[in-house]
DNA sequence: CGGTATAGTATCCAATAGGAAACTACTTTC
DNA sequence: GAAAGTAGTTTCCTATTGGATACTATACCG
């Protein structure tokens, strides 16, 4: 009969909780996975052109959320000396580290939608 | 010179967008991971066992993670037939297929933890 | 019969997330 | 000179999230 004793508790599921944490911390939100599957997908982009591919997503989020994911280096941002003004968003090579990761995540959503879809015929 | 022309316009891409929609609905939150984490490691426990084993979370959020956890086909709920009544929680066979995910995830966060580290010392 | 364990619910509150709309500021095009 | 495109910021508002605390209800242990 276990008390206190936890499996938790070991040194490496607390390495591995906390990394959880760090990661969600940093990729949590509604529109950050977008944004980076975009990016990866698009190579680099502008403001307007983020706004006009990623569905829904307003120009206060789209701006706090680059700005969020460039302080964390997972997005580099560079001012063009052109004329209008123009801004190139892209993934940086950190930032590409995460690719797997979303496609697994896209997958593992595809299939769940699938499940459900076979699910509700039954 | 592209205006409304889309990357995420093609059927694809907007199939992923999606996807990564539903899997953010089900897997988002502060503590879905940890309980699949811990409920993956530990096979069945019960709600006072994830209590303590996930740091940190209350009696409510526990209780309602579960509960969506369970709604989702996730994380399986069995009361047993015994004096105190206990209730067993589990992965399902269906909450396993995430266990590559949540590995994933935490191997990108501790990598992540790292590379900031190592950052700080330069 | 009080303490402790089981498994939660209910209530109240604070913080965060996110959306809509308006606005800034500069430049080019018509 | 007005419209439209660049890239945002600001303000206001609502909804969701999450935490603390107290509470219910049952049952065993001594």
């Amino acid at each position: 009969m276990r008390k206190n004793a936890e499996i938790n508790a070991t040194p490496v599921c607390q390495v591995r909780m906390q990394a959880i944490s760090d990661a969600m911390s940093l990729l949590s939100g509604k529109w950050k996975f977008h944004i980076l599957g975009t990016l990866i997908e698009g190579n680099t982009l502008g403001f307007m052109d983020l706004l006009r591919e990623i569905d829904g997503i307003g120009t206060k989020m789209l701006s706090k959320e680059l700005q969020d994911l460039e302080m964390n280096n997972l997005v580099s941002r560079t001012v063009m000396n052109t004329k209008p003004i123009t801004v190139e968003y892209s993934i940086t090579e950190y930032g590409k580290t995460l690719s797997s990761l979303i496609d697994e995540l896209a997958n593992w959503g595809i299939e769940y939608r699938k499940s459900v879809y076979e699910k509700g015929n039954n």
